[in-house]
RNA sequence: GGCGCCAUCGUCUAGGGGCCUAGGACGCCGCCCUUUCAAGGCGGAGAUCGCGGGUUCGAAUCCCGCUGGCGCUACCA
């Protein structure tokens, strides 16, 4: 007997940009179909009206793109099981809804959203939990609504018929059995007022008619499993492997949320983070291969995620260790496709006063001196702009550090003897530059304890970097090139002496 | 209020009764390397495994209670 293929399914609400502890859930969706060679669907839940937010579908798959979460089957390219759209399966929710009102699990009711608040609030004064008091479910009290709603204009939902006792057992595929007392489940509502089902409802027909075997989603929604249990019961369909997720929570243990920062793929994507990196983080966040590794390849994962290697206690977002991991990836990153990389970011970070386009040669001859410092993307624009203007902006007070603060001719003169004898150089390569300059500095030391081989090349580093922090400084004048080198030092100079 | 879930270094985690005087990673500190900054190497601080009871020869690991955190309690998902 053969075992359904595993499909997996991510049903996001198109109500913006999706939040990164959703992704993380597609993240494993993903994952676990790879694993077992199933299909991974993208279906989009918009139910509820109110909250749809416009490009939210191009926002949802674009977040899924940039992290190559590739789905087998979705709104925008179709499949077997469409449409993926859930507005667009009304029919479905409907018939499903007719079929349990038929069987005697569900009724329609007919009361008013005010006497549903009305009832909320004595319960609560009373201090008792909130629920539906039923009174639809009666034939009574149900034609009494009726008739009340008809007369104003309204219409009904539909409402399932909760068994009065009795329990029922969710078995998780994380957290394991646990076991709900029916007499606490409201009759809760399947099907709105104005035709559109609820997630309770929708999300289990569309999973029957998807095929959908393996159910993953935050936590948040264990409370409500009794009721899809339920449902499913009702419906008569098989239960799929349900598995909830520990939720990702902000740097304060609360839900993540805009005031913690970056929460939606896109942010992360501008700081300047690698779409790998944030994959094998994600793919960490409740999940381990073992007791050791931490940097992991797509491949990798694929081959070992499973489900009882998820954790069930929830995770702080931890963006040092993110930082940490992109490092590692943009270090290990072939360097003609980080070269690409940074040629782009570099396009789209400098200022239009550097031209374009940026030129590809001298970054390419960049990439091997500031991969091994550079941990965001947005870090590489200060470290490239030097190699690429002329118009360097730095202080006096940088220039001259403090070993020459207080004699700025001394420094002039060492600028002038450096020009002389990179202007002799026979050849213009790093070691060359180096030993000149280190010459020069020993000599200059020799002249004047105080001053030390290393302040000679810091005052030599912000002449031509602009900057006291730079990538290593033989190397790079060797890519800037000689004039562009010694105009820099004479105007260095020019600036001492003003 | 009710129902439910969770609980190991600051953070992510390993751990499934003796291999745990609790391992790894990020971050932090120190040293080495070094032209700056990184990267790298070495070392260190950091968890009486939330607390209290059991069970057992033996518990981070099993059971119970408590506490704390979180979630749900809508014609939102």
């Amino acid at each position: 007997m053969n075992a359904p293929p595993v499909r997996t399914r991510y049903a996001p609400s198109p109500t913006g940009v999706p939040h990164i502890g959703n992704i993380r859930t597609a993240v494993f969706d993903y994952l676990l179909a790879r694993h077992f060679g199933g299909q991974f669907v993208l279906r989009l839940e918009d139910t509820d009206r109110t909250r749809l937010v416009p490009d939210s579908v191009e926002k949802i798959s674009e977040s899924l793109r940039w992290l190559g979460l590739d789905y087998d089957e979705g709104p925008d390219i179709g499949g077997p099981y469409g449409p993926y759209v859930q507005s667009e399966r009304l029919d479905l929710y409907r018939a499903a809804a007719d079929r349990m009102i038929a069987q005697g699990d569900a009724y329609e009711c007919w009361c008013s959203s005010e006497r549903l608040d009305a009832v909320r609030a004595e319960q609560t004064r009373l201090k008792q939990p909130p629920k539906y008091d039923r009174r639809c479910r009666e034939p009574a009290g149900q034609a009494e609504a009726r008739t009340e709603a008809e007369a104003a204009g309204r219409t009904c939902v539909v409402r399932f018929k909760t068994p009065l006792s009795g329990e029922v057992t969710l078995h998780d595929a994380i957290y394991g059995d646990s076991t709900f007392d029916l007499a606490t489940i409201d009759d809760f509502v399947m099907l709105k007022s104005d035709g559109f089902p609820t997630y309770h409802l929708a999300y289990i027909v569309d999973d029957e008619a998807m095929r959908i075997t393996h159910v993953l989603r935050g936590n948040e929604w264990i409370s409500s499993a009794p009721r899809h249990l339920l449902i499913y019961q009702a419906l008569g369909y098989e239960v799929p492997v349900i598995a909830h997720l520990p939720l990702i929570l902000g740097a304060d243990g609360s839900k993540l949320s805009k005031r913690h920062g970056a929460t939606s793929v896109f942010e992360y994507r501008d700081q300047g983070f690698l779409p790998d990196a944030v994959f094998n983080f994600l793919g960490l966040m409740g999940w381990s291969l073992d007791d050791k590794t931490e940097i992991i390849s797509r491949e990798q994962f694929i081959e070992h995620f499973t489900l009882d290697r998820v954790v069930k206690n929830p995770a702080i977002f931890n963006v040092e260790k993110l930082t940490w991991m992109n490092g590692v990836y943009i270090r290990e990153m072939p360097a003609e496709r980080l070269t690409d990389i940074f040629v782009a970011r570099l396009d789209a970070d400098l200022p239009p006063t550097i031209a374009r386009p940026i030129d590809r040669d001298v970054i390419a001859r960049v990439t091997p001196l500031i991969r091994e410092r550079v941990k965001l993307l947005s870090e590489v624009a200060s470290y490239c702009e030097f190699f690429l203007t002329d118009a360097l902006t730095y202080s006096r007070e940088d220039l001259l550090g403090k070993r020459f603060a207080s004699g700025p001719e001394a420094a002039r003169s060492v600028i002038e003897r450096a020009n002389a004898e990179l202007e002799a150089l026979p050849d213009w390569t790093h070691d060359a530059i180096e030993a000149a300059l280190r010459a020069l500095g020993d000599e200059v030391h020799g002249e004047d304890a105080a001053v030390k081989t290393g302040d000679v090349f810091s005052l030599i580093r912000v002449a031509i970097t602009g900057s006291k922090v730079s990538p290593p400084l033989f190397e790079s004048m060797e890519i800037v090139g000689r004039e562009r080198c010694t105009e820099r030092l004479r105007a260095a100079g020019e600036r001492l002496a003003a």
